[in-house]
DNA sequence: TTCCATGTTCCGCA
DNA sequence: TTGCGGAACATGGA
């Protein structure tokens, strides 16, 4: 499920559940979920620790793990496709890579049924987020609407495929890509240097509106209005905004919905 | 059996 | 340099 609103929602599911408990310890249950770090490495670096905080850029999820004021390691969580976090006791979710046990007998499960996520350790964040060349996240208080302009400016691509790179901005996905589009009346494969200064600042402000909106909403599409695009992904229905047909097609190798008489 | 899936990377080519 | 198409990764669910 995860696009910025899903990782958003798992990290404060985190902070709720899971910090301040120590790691008595680390299960491995399947390697292929692991970045670069060994299996024994991973669990040795974490036993005895403590998650104390949060933090998300795009994507991406970062917990800290403090074993001594001198000590500590980040967390690196990526979801994939299918990655979740659950919080329980007793029998695990049939998909959990990673589990880690508290003291006290709950524990808390990286859960990815297909296994494109990742689960790893960073010394540091923000050399990881400027390594990975990660663009800046769409809710960051910076990302002015005259920054987000010079992130699309001189772009030839389809603004589609600019809003799904995460190296020009991190943390959109298929569905809130085009569900912006969708209310921003513009088509996904418009050049991205050909939209107007007013259709780039409507952008930005439906990004940062839908995904406030949906994190509210605590990343539960169902719960978002019925008007939305998100609940009419489907070849030929119509539009419930304007009686128009929705459409499908493929952009940026990404099964894409509009409507094919307001977005333009 | 076939098609599709909210992500990312890598390769070849223009 | 930029951008795009296609394939690959692993595993279901309809």
């Amino acid at each position: 499920m995860p696009e910025l609103p899903e990782v958003e929602t798992y990290g404060r599911y985190f902070a709720r559940h899971a910090l301040h408990q120590r790691i008595a310890r680390v299960q491995v249950r399947d390697e292929r979920i692991l970045g670069e770090i060994r299996k024994e490495t991973f669990a040795r670096k974490l036993k005895g620790s403590t998650f104390t905080g949060v933090r998300r850029h795009g994507k991406h999820l970062f917990v800290l793990a403090t074993r001594s004021p001198q000590l500590a390691t980040w967390l690196h969580l990526h979801f994939g496709m299918t990655g979740d976090l659950a919080y329980y006791r007793g029998e695990p979710p049939r998909f959990a890579r990673v589990v880690f046990d508290f003291d006290g007998g709950a524990h808390l499960a990286f859960e990815d049924m297909r296994l494109f996520g990742v689960v790893d350790l960073v010394d540091d964040p923000d050399a990881f987020i400027r390594e990975r060349g990660l663009g800046p996240d769409p809710l960051d208080r910076a990302l002015t609407p005259k920054r987000f302009a010079a992130l699309l400016q001189g772009r030839r691509g389809a603004i589609k495929s600019l809003l799904m790179t995460q190296a020009i901005i991190a943390g959109l996905g298929n569905l809130y890509v085009d569900e912006t589009l969708y209310q921003t009346g513009i088509h996904p494969r418009r050049a991205a240097g050909r939209l107007s200064d007013e259709e780039i600042r409507a952008v930005h402000a439906t990004i940062r509106r839908l995904l406030r909106e949906t994190i509210a909403r605590h990343a539960r599409e169902a719960e978002l209005p019925r008007r939305y695009l998100i609940h009419h992904r489907e070849e030929g229905v119509r539009c419930p905004r304007c009686g128009g047909t929705i459409r499908r097609t493929i952009v940026f190798g990404r099964t894409t919905y509009f409507c094919a008489k307001h977005q333009r």
